[in-house]
Formats: structure tokens, C-alpha cells, sequence
DNA sequence: TATTACGGAATGAACGTTCATTCCTAGATA
DNA sequence: TATCTAGGAATGAACGTTCATTCCGTAATA
């Protein structure tokens, strides 16, 4: 096994344990064991646990954004453009359940507030293309004047849930209900 | 101080801690102090850690219901219910960023899953009044046709969302953002 | 005095991390 | 080609720490 394959397999490991038992139930040896590997080697690949949980977030966010942007054309209206966005979020996460409990996961700890600070604070690029959506909608009077915060809220706080009803079993989303979801968040930010 | 209020005093550390630092950064011995008490002294009130979380949620549950549902009127139409019942939600949280926090980290943990199925598998009364609202406002064709959860997602994801980021500080919400916030929850359900 | 409540030291389990040791492999040697 | 060797990679037992829980001597209460 190379040794990017055995980082890999560690990081799978590690993040299918977080996203089904949370941080507390994965601990290093179970981590280890579950990649096949001996406790100590994971510190070969991964300083300590806490940049293996950082480095898990990054891994995850560099797979999302192309997913994400795959087909999505400037040129298309704005709403559109927020439908093949959101849905396109919405469906990864549904194909990706551990990808999107471990992102809850995360968000939901220490962890989470930090890189949200950083996020903040600093720069952070990746959301521009939302914000850069909004505001233009703004602009044309096509989107509600309201915070980018908010409009956020109103556009991911429903994927969030709803993805956490259909992972749980509460609902079987398909593509016609995916998509009603979505218009409706559409509703939500539109004046 | 009296066996009721002292069970209140280490059930008020108890959320604080947790909401603050969630279930790890909560110890017993760290709950004990701050509510002025030996470590051992817990155990004569709450069985173990586990019982006195869920304690700690149930209490919760039932500090919120009679808040939300003050000043409802059945008589009302079906949007100035829903307006009502969402605003004085958010509202409450805004209001009690520590409940609020809790509840976050109760429903992101094995605890909050095991809640959810009971609470899809059987009784837990509580949401009817929102299923309620939600089934006479379809009924009307006021409201879209979608499944309960779907709607329960539009109203309440953006609801927590919103929330989260105003007890972190990345925006500042006043009545006419709240009351905006909910009349777009509106929008995302109706027809 | 008898009973109950309290406090906090003691306990043992579980965890993240370390490190002395073993294993593996690629290159050198003959 | 067969054998040896050096050095990095892998290992997992062991360590120190942290935590929930228990235990028992003391204080309050009746």
C-alpha cells in the first residue's frame, strides 16, 4: 500500500467512526483498527488527533466545492443558478451521508466555532460564489434586501434539515421532492 | 437551601457547562463545583450522567411549550399562528442563548438521535400543534402539499440557523430582522 | 441517638499519545 | 543470482491523564 492510499485509508476510517459515533466514539485505536493499520501509525500521517479532524474538514471541503460547481453556467438566471446550487447541495448529501454527518459533526463542536471565526475574521474564499448570487439578486430586486446571513439561514438551514430527516429515515427524498424543496427555499429568499 | 432547589442549582450548571463546552467539556466534578456541591452529591439527585442530561432536556421542553404557546390564539388566521408560534421561538432562543446551545448539542449526539426515534416511533405529543397548523393550512391550499417534515424543515432550519449565528456574534438580530426572518418562512411553505 | 444527606478522596475504566522494538524493502556486495 | 545490511515505516504495549462513579467518614436533622 502507498502511502497516500494508507492516509486515506486511515482518513475514511476516521471520518466514517466521527460521522456515526461522533469524536468521542472514535477513538485512535478504534480508528486503527477499522483502517488496518497499528495505533502509533496514524501519528506517522497525522500529528495528533485534532489536525487528523482538521485535515478531515479540508479533505472534505476540496471534494464538495467541484462537485458543487459541476454544470453551473453564469450565464443562467439567478434562479437558476440557485437551484442547480442548492439542489446540487442538497443531493450530494443525501449520496454522502457520512460526509454530511461528520460536516455536523464538526460544526457542532470546538472545532467548528473555530474554523467559523477564522471564517469570519479572515478570508476563506469558498462561499463567494453564493454571496456573489445573493448580492447580484439583491441588486436586481429578484432576491428579499436582507443580510447575506440571513438569506444564507434561509437558503441551508432547510437543506440541513431536511437531509438530517431523510438520513435518519424520517422521509425518502426523491428528485421530485428534492427539487420542490429547493423551489421553496427559492420562495424563501425571493421578494 | 432546600432537595428542589438544590436539584435545580446543579441541573442550571449542568446545561450551562454543557451548552457552553458541550458533553466533554462538562465533567461531573466541574458541574459539582459550579453549582457549590460535592461531586457525590449529584448522584442523590440524578442517577447518572446520562439520566441527568435527559432530565435536563425534558425540563427544557417543558420551560419552552407554555412560552411559545403564550398569547396563541386558535381564532387567528393561519399565517398570524404561524408568525406567532415562529417568532416567539426565535425569540426564546435569542433570548436564552444557553438553552439554546443545549439543545444544539442534545440533538447533535447520540442522545438527540435516540430522542428522535422515540419521538417517531410513538407518542411525544408536543409539534402537534404545528402539525396542526401545517395540515389545516394545506387543507386550505394556503399551504404548499408537502410532507409535515419538509414543511417543518422550511420553517424551523432557517430558524436555527439564523439563530446560531447571532449568539456567535455574526449578526445582531432586532425585531424587524426577527419578524422579516419568520414572514420568509412563510413565504417558503405557502402556495 | 438514629437516620439521612453531604463532600471529596479513592477507584478503575478509557482515552490520546509515546517509544522501544520489529518488520520490510531497496540497494550493496560477492 | 543469492545474501546481507541499513534505515525508514509500522507496531502495540505502556504511560499519564481524565473522567464517571463509588465509598465512607462527617455533619446535619429528626
Amino acid at each position: 500500500m502507498s502511502k497516500l492510499e494508507k492516509r486515506d485509508e486511515i482518513a475514511r476510517a476516521a471520518l466514517g467512526l466521527i460521522a456515526e459515533n461522533g469524536f468521542h466514539g472514535a477513538p485512535m485505536a478504534m480508528i486503527a483498527e477499522k483502517a488496518g493499520v497499528g495505533a502509533g501509525t496514524i501519528y506517522r500521517y497525522f500529528e495528533n488527533k485534532d489536525i487528523l479532524i482538521n485535515e478531515l474538514y479540508r479533505d472534505l471541503e476540496e471534494r464538495i466545492y467541484p462537485i458543487i460547481l459541476c454544470g453551473y453556467e453564469q450565464k443562467q438566471t439567478i434562479r437558476n443558478r440557485f437551484l442547480h446550487m442548492n439542489s446540487a447541495m442538497l443531493r450530494y448529501f443525501i449520496e454522502n451521508p457520512l460526509d454530511f454527518r461528520f460536516l455536523e459533526q464538526f460544526h457542532n463542536s470546538p472545532f467548528g466555532v473555530a474554523h467559523r471565526r477564522d471564517k469570519i475574521l479572515g478570508k476563506k474564499k469558498e462561499c463567494d460564489i453564493f454571496l456573489e448570487l445573493f448580492r447580484e439578486g439583491i441588486a436586481q430586486k429578484i432576491v428579499k434586501d436582507l443580510p447575506l446571513v440571513i438569506l444564507f439561514a434561509l437558503s441551508f438551514g432547510p437543506i440541513l434539515t431536511v437531509t438530517r430527516d431523510h438520513i435518519l429515515g424520517f422521509i425518502k427524498l426523491d428528485d421530485v421532492l428534492i427539487d420542490q424543496t429547493v423551489a421553496a427555499c427559492w420562495d424563501a429568499i425571493t421578494a
